[in-house]
DNA sequence: GTGCCATTTCTTTTT
DNA sequence: GAAATGGCAC
């Protein structure tokens, strides 16, 4: 033994030389290029540790990046274990948007904002949109949220504020009205004191350009920079970390491109490939090889990812041996798919595997389904990863919506989700009035609320009941300086008749979701407040609730990146779904490749085995149809794998429908008009079959449908009025028309002509 | 204002 | 096939 190997610190052990050196290169730029399954993880552990350990900064000062929260929790684990304590201290391991999150709450006021602010979900965005879009009167079927939702993601991503949009990106959505819209939103979200998302990285680069200061303090603090995934970075979070690393240029990149899997949330793999540009003189470090799978796996997912263009190109290579082949499996149908994965699973527990080595990768999220029914038969353990998170569920957000109304008084969004839940009489009228106070007099909803209910505006009822939400609001927000935060959870869910609400449902699901609330109110225990706690359900959507015994994971490719399993299975791989339609649609070649580095990353996830299966039918939508096999099973290579179907009439069926085409996918490739191909597919198969019915189903639409004008029946200011005086005559839109008795501020004491003498809000009435 | 039934749309992928 | 929306009766 070397006195360099005793010397070595803990952490070098077990490195290669290449790791070594991503390691040991502490100063300057560094990229690392890193292929599925080369220890690139151990490698930026080991290089935090190193930092850490040789005294070159403080935990505190190194800024460290990930894309997933899973992967900072794995970072934050493994580090743990290297330095121990030390890890604690690290306050800036997290993903983008969490540590985007941190930065923005210190310096919220330099955007307009408050440093309390929420993070909206997509469900609140989506609503906040949907209201913008029928107050512009656009028809918001033909001009729908979610593509607004999308676009403004988009120019978020690339660093785009409602200033930077040109006529051109405007014109985009409803006829060049994005740009005003988008600028809507943002001036809802800062009224609202909230922000989404992208703005998390968004605002933060607006200030970290504007404010030299701030700036100049985060290039002091982070001495080092570690990025995790760069091939997945997008321009602001480019931008961002150029600007961070500019004065010190500490900045250590790690990724692969063939793994870029998110070019559709704005990342560009350029970012990698440009690298060198960026941070010039930058070590290039290759890890290439691999530690993970056997050599027929590494070969079928090489065979696969060398059918794209323009890749950096990486030799990935292993000691292990041989091992199986890859195994193709043809089958019938959606429910044979899982039966079968259901028996090769059972199968391999028999022969000692243990089923958290086990995975089944879909391609949508939608395809676990069918797993979850035959493993709900056979009772099979299974957890889903992805999909339906935790924090998504109906009951989870009425439930946060609540908390988030206490914390946090302008959460307007918050407000409308839980007004009428659990029902209590106030429908879309008196929600109506409600907001058309607060809009006149820019007020929160709860505030607009509590001095609605100093006038007549609503009758008995109603009022009656909203007057005890806002009491009971209000003393909530008082409980919540005095009791720890999760029993103000537990009484607020029972004073506001929420859990009653269920326990009145005596269904199965109604129970399951009292479980859920349960569950939530234990989860917020492990926090220090409730900021702090709906914080962290913000960023993260999952629910980590601990289950030890053993189970299988079902996920998608996208949660699976970064993973590995003893035994993978691989479920749909057929035209139309793996490729997606989307993909062979619209994207031309640059979205197929990104499918293609999907089913590179599938394969490579495989540590000693790997199963890929393709269905003849499937449902979609409720009607089967009929698919072939996707593209990506006729480019892996024969030698690594071994194919067998189960078809009726085996091979010789499969073969009379698909093998006898020169180019099976010509049809598909081709198309014949607008709609999904697995319909064009079975027109292909089944020529008979006129393919007619639904094509003018598709173009025969009635015309839109011209919406009524909804112009505001007031439109005000939000200055005091000065057109009001006693004894002028006023119209109401409920009272009629009355004399103005008494002005006390903005309410009025009117003598309506039919309804009598009523007190309302000067912003509901008009000059008569 | 609420509840029930008919019609329609929808499926990528995540922070 | 399901979930979300829209129309209609109570």
């Amino acid at each position: 033994m070397t006195d360099t190997q005793l010397a070595d610190p803990p952490y070098l052990k077990g490195l290669n030389p290449p790791q070594r050196e991503a390691v040991l290169t502490t100063e300057g730029p560094v990229l690392m290029l890193a292929g599925a399954g080369t220890g690139k993880t151990a490698a930026l552990t080991a290089r935090l540790a190193h930092l850490l350990y040789t005294r070159k900064a403080w935990p505190s000062e190194i800024l460290a990046v990930t894309f997933t929260n899973r992967a900072a929790r794995e970072m934050r684990e493994r580090v743990g274990r290297l330095v121990g304590e030390a890890v604690e201290g690290m306050p800036w391991l997290g993903t983008f948007h969490a540590i985007g999150a941190k930065m923005l709450r210190r310096h919220a006021e330099l955007v307009g904002l408050q440093s309390n602010f929420t993070i909206l979900d997509t469900d609140d965005q989506l609503r906040l949109l949907k209201q913008l879009i029928v107050a512009a009167d656009l028809d918001e079927k033909r001009f729908p949220a979610r593509a607004l939702a999308g676009l403004i993601d988009e120019w978020k991503n690339k660093g785009l504020t409602p200033g930077d949009i040109d006529a051109g990106e405007a014109e985009r959505y409803a006829n060049g009205r994005g740009g005003e819209l988008y600028r809507q939103y943002q001036d809802r979200l800062k009224a609202v004191n909230a922000c989404d998302f992208g703005d998390l990285l968004l605002h933060m680069l607006v200030i970290l350009r504007r404010h030299r200061d701030v700036l100049e303090l985060y290039q002091q603090r982070f001495s080092y920079i570690m990025v995790d995934e760069y091939q997945d970075t997008n321009s602001v979070q480019y931008l961002w970390l150029r600007l961070l690393a500019q004065e010190r240029k500490n900045i250590a990149c790690v990724g692969d491109d063939d793994q870029s899997i998110y070019s559709w949330r704005g990342a560009q793999v350029e970012n990698i490939l440009r690298f060198e540009k960026d941070f010039p003189g930058a070590a290039v470090i290759r890890l290439e090889q691999n530690y993970r799978s056997t050599p027929h796996i590494l070969g079928a997912a090489g065979g696969v990812i060398a059918n794209n263009s323009g890749r950096l190109g990486k030799q990935l290579w292993t000691e292990l041996d041989a091992g199986e082949k890859v195994r193709v499996l043809g089958i019938w149908d959606g429910p044979e798919e899982a039966r079968r994965v259901g028996d090769e699973i059972e199968a391999a527990r028999r022969s000692g595997t243990s089923l958290d080595d086990i995975a089944i990768l879909v391609r949508a999220s939608h395809q676990t389904r069918e797993f979850e029914d035959r493993f709900i038969a056979t009772g099979m353990p299974y957890k889903i990863v992805g999909g339906f998170r935790f924090y998504e569920r109906a009951e989870i957000r009425d439930a946060l919506a609540y908390l988030r109304v206490v914390n946090q008084p302008a959460d307007d969004l918050a407000f409308e989700r839980i007004i009428n839940v659990p029902k209590r009489g106030l429908g879309d009228k008196a929600v109506a009035k409600i907001h058309q106070l607060a809009r006149a007099e820019q007020l929160p909803l709860t505030t607009a609320s509590a001095r609605i209910l100093d006038t007549d505006e609503l009758t008995g009822a109603a009022r009656k009941s909203l007057g005890r939400l806002i009491g009971d609001i209000a003393r909530w927000r008082d409980m919540a300086t005095q009791l720890p935060h999760a029993e103000l959870a537990r009484q607020l869910l029972d004073e506001s008749g929420y859990t009653a609400m269920y326990q009145a449902e005596k269904s199965a699901e109604a129970a399951g979701r009292l479980e859920n609330l349960t569950e939530l109110v234990r989860a917020m225990e492990e926090y220090d407040s409730l900021g702090a706690f709906l914080e962290h359900v913000s960023l993260v959507m999952d629910n980590e609730g601990g289950r030890n015994d053993p189970q299988i994971t079902i996920m998608t490719i996208h949660a699976a990146k970064g993973l590995e399993f003893d035994t993978v299975f691989l479920a749909g791989w057929e035209e139309g779904l793996f490729p997606s339609q989307r993909a062979i649609d619209e994207g031309g070649t640059k979205s197929l490749e990104e499918e293609r580095r999907l089913a590179y990353v599938a394969i490579t996830r495989a540590r000693r085995r790997a199963f890929i299966l393709h269905a003849a039918n499937r449902r979609i939508y409720g009607q089967w149809t009929s698919s072939i096999p996707s593209r990506f099973v006729g480019e892996l290579p024969a030698e690594h794998i071994d194919s067998e179907t189960s078809m009726t009439g085996g091979e010789s069926l499969w073969r009379a429908n698909w093998s006898e085409r020169a180019d099976p996918f010509a049809d598909v490739a081709r198309g014949t008009g607008r709609g999904p191909g697995w319909q064009r597919a079975a027109g292909t198969l089944n020529p008979a079959k006129p393919g007619g019915d639904w094509q003018s189903r598709t173009f025969s639409r009635e015309p839109a449908r011209v919406v009524e004008s909804r112009a505001p029946s007031v439109s005000l200011g939000n200055k005091g009025r000065d057109d009001l005086a006693q004894g002028q005559r006023v119209f109401h839109q409920k009272f009629g028309y009355g004399t103005i008795a008494a002005i006390e501020g903005n309410k009025l004491e009117i003598d309506f002509e039919q309804a009598g003498r009523k007190r309302v809000m000067d912003s509901f009435v008009t000059a008569g």
